[in-house]
DNA sequence: CGGCATCCAAATAGATACTG
DNA sequence: CAGTATCTATTTGGATGCCG
């Protein structure tokens, strides 16, 4: 990505085979729909189970379960369970979890900048014109 | 995710909505196993379908077609068809996939550092000890 | 409330064959 | 080479019911 022309081409080569390969290893921890919003939502505050269902909107039980899962054996997140009664289980973040801030808040301004361009280019192209011409974007 | 405690909690909590929905929408446009990936191919200087179907391991004829398409569609990449003979198919990358560089680096720069996370857990829990504590990580 | 099990529908992806 | 079409296999996900 980077665009240096001080390095050799066999450099830059060796580079972006790097960056294939690290980007890879991060989606294939924290890629999918839900695992970053799921760490998100918790940075909320949010530490039950049905409270993080509302919040990660679209998500059904069985994933949220399944995707808690995973966050634990990953090393994300932990599970709590009280001994008291009722029985309460919370969820919370472990440090590993923080070493996130850089990739969300980066994913964030994007974000943020992307449905800016959006809005801009749906005006712009002015109402009912090419109304087909700009999908995935909710 | 940030934590800085001279926020109140109002604020903090509307900060982190503001994130939820942002990187939803980031998701939305770059998500999945495959879009970031063919543009880091591409950056890489490879332009010609056979090209990044080579160097995006894994991904058939069939996903890397309807994958190009999107990513035209969303202003990333444009297809180039020359008139010659033989007819040259390339794509390009428009200037608008440039503005993922700050993500493609946070998220190299993370998956470098959870690659040896995993490493050093694997050889501190042992060989064939809790061989499926460990999930995840190809 | 916080799940897991089951069943079923839908989305996704691989294999293969075929075309300009 | 650069795809498309078709079929099938696999994955994924929703809905429901049950249980501690």
């Amino acid at each position: 990505m980077k665009k240096e022309n001080r390095k050799s081409a066999k450099e830059f080569t060796e580079e972006c085979t790097a960056l294939l390969s690290s980007v890879a290893d991060a989606l294939y921890a924290i890629g999918g729909k839900w695992k970053l919003m799921i760490i998100i939502a918790m940075a909320r505050g949010n530490k039950r189970f049905t409270e993080l269902q509302k919040q990660v909107t679209g998500i059904s039980a069985r994933v949220l379960s399944s995707e808690l899962k995973e966050l634990e054996l990953n090393g994300f997140i932990v599970k709590k369970v009280s001994v008291g009664y009722p029985v309460t289980i919370e969820y919370e973040l472990l440090p590993y979890s923080h070493t996130l801030e850089e990739v969300v808040g980066a994913l964030s301004r994007w974000g943020i900048q992307h449905r800016d361009k959006i809005r801009r280019d749906m005006t712009s192209a002015g109402p009912s014109e090419k109304p087909n011409k700009l999908p995935k974007v909710k």
